[in-house]
DNA sequence: ACCTTAAATGTAAGCGCTTTCATATGCAAT
DNA sequence: ATTGCATATGAAAGCGCTTACATTTAAGGT
């Protein structure tokens, strides 16, 4: 593999003029300019970037840590912040922290021991107070979906109230007022204001919140189920529920199919996130738009502006989800 | 941060006697080990990974070129890459070719002036002479769910004729004989490989295969619905069919819902990857597991062999998928 | 023609490691 | 004690770049 210094001999000028035409930020005559270029064209020069990073102290790659590889979210928000960076020459280093405090500081370690111009983390295990000392390091951090007031403008996260607003709002807008509502684990920031979200829509509504029609599950599609599964066992009367995320959301729709329910003419359902399979499941999900992709570039150009001095990008550090109407939820049938 | 340099100074030793415990390979006596980790502990000393790998060589990365991070396989897959890679101390870095000729050879390039140890490719685009060309190159290549011949060993790939014939003959054995199947592009070796398994198990049965069973889809929901539609308008008489994947049989019950078919009873329908939402479709989808994570693993473990010299690890490099008997196929009701 | 100044180019010192080769050390055998 | 040998350690070159600083070149003003 040729190096600079071959080129630099073939083109009979300096290594340093070699580097310059490369770098484009010093003048160098258009003369030399084309006697490196048509060198490294014979030579099939690609510059080591290794010998770059080292030299510049600057790697051009970005460490992300996410919970799961196969999580929902991942692949978005990845697909997001690659095709960003990739674009700037950039490179992204990717690993998992599986939600376990050790694992994701381990996994955060890692990529600083690489040397990661920035790191991007989507962690949950880990406390405020890690990444606020974490922050004092000399590698940039920045958050995905989680808020730190310390850290603000190196967060992106989501208004998860307004999309809880959002979702009961949409099926108070079809006429119910017997929402049961099934919630995250309430020491996940996203679950407690999507909860926060929905007693929103409800007082403005005029209907008080009923701690009777309110269940706690994990997120997962066992939540969804058992939670459905207590309403209908204490017999409870309520037309639609309301869910913190797609899973259990999910869960709730194969338990009541399972027990004779005709949806969504006998129970409406409205989940959060809009995952990938919300729209595969039967009926399709109506579901709150949680726009990880568009955050990921996001991060990215955040990035880019902040690390790699991208100047004029546009940051947006809160996004706001939207509603998604399909076929789980609709008008209450009198 | 500190460096070597510092360790040695503060341990009283050389440079390079500090470089030897780390890299544990020659003998270092116990007392002057003791001293340098002592002073590597004290200093918080972390290794530049940039500097060793200029000076060794090695950047202990492994580049990944996958289709489409949002497409339903990468996820697994690299699950399963990450883990081996990143136990062993490895990094991955990750890019994207979009299933386009020049965007998936612009990406291997971009994996190899990262000066990656060695390179993943799960492509489509490229054909099998760049390929054998690419790997006569310094970066060792290795090919997910791609045969060719000529780079045999370096190929991890799926019985696919197996799993095609799997699920034909999981219908056969429910007593169905009228099969309709929808294949995917005939120019791409899984589905045609596919396509054959049916043939073998339709043979096998004594059943002829009967071209106006048979329609080519795109591997997508609307080629699923587009060859149900086919089938059904040309008013043919089937009780079971068999989609070339997940994406089509996906397609095929909306499209038989849709129109008043009651699953599985007025038709059986089968898939293929047994991709993440085959268990959210309803009926839940009857599929072959195409064990994408598990080969996922497999090429890393087949790197650790081959480039890092990790001796003793058991390479296979032909998968055979497994049927997943879900509720969108039952026994033939005469 | 001569001096000044800005632009173009060259020189050389690092960046933080690995690794070869040379040297020092310790120990057993004479 | 002396030799020989294996083992432990050190010195220094080099990996392929960037960049501060020094030097050369060209151009403009008198």
């Amino acid at each position: 593999m040729a190096t600079i210094y071959q080129v630099s001999e073939l083109a009979g000028v300096s290594l340093a003029t070699v580097s310059r035409v490369m770098n484009k930020n010093t003048r160098v005559s258009d003369k030399t300019k084309k006697k490196v270029l048509d060198a490294m064209e014979q030579l099939g020069y690609k510059p080591n970037s290794i010998a770059q990073s080292l030299a510049s102290n600057c790697t051009n790659s970005v460490g992300i840590l996410v919970s799961e590889l196969h999580g929902p979210f991942f692949a978005q928000m990845m697909a997001g912040i690659e095709s960003e960076l990739r674009a700037a020459g950039k490179h992204v280093i990717i690993t998992t922290g599986h939600s376990e405090e050790d694992k994701e500081q381990e996994g955060i370690e890692f990529l600083i021991s690489r040397r990661c111009d920035a790191i991007i983390l989507h962690v949950e295990a880990v406390s405020d107070d890690y990444l606020i000392k974490l922050s004092k390091g000399s590698t940039p951090v920045y958050l995905m979906s989680r808020y730190v007031e310390q850290l603000k403008d190196n967060c992106i996260s989501l208004d998860n109230q307004l999309g809880g607003y959002l979702a009961t709002k949409s099926i108070l807008n079809h006429g119910h007022t017997q929402i049961a509502y099934i919630a995250g684990p309430q020491f996940k920031a996203d679950a407690f204001n999507r909860l926060e979200g929905h007693k929103q829509a409800l007082a403005e509504a005029g209907i008080k919140f009923d701690p009777a029609l309110f269940y706690i599950g994990d997120f997962n599609e066992t939540g969804g189920s058992k939670g459905l599964k207590h309403f209908i066992d204490e017999k409870l009367s309520f037309t639609a529920l309301v869910c913190a995320n797609d899973e259990m959301a999910s869960g709730a729709m194969k338990y009541a199919r399972e027990h004779g329910y005709n949806l969504p003419n006998d129970l409406s359902i409205v989940g959060f996130d809009n995952v990938i399979f919300a729209n595969y499941l039967y009926p399709t999900l109506t579901t709150i738009d949680n726009p990880v992709g568009k955050m990921g570039e996001m991060a990215a150009k955040l990035v880019l502006k902040d690390v790699y001095q991208n100047k004029n990008l546009v940051i947006n550090r809160f996004f706001e989800p939207t509603l998604m109407q399909r076929d789980s939820s609709a008008p209450l049938i009198k």
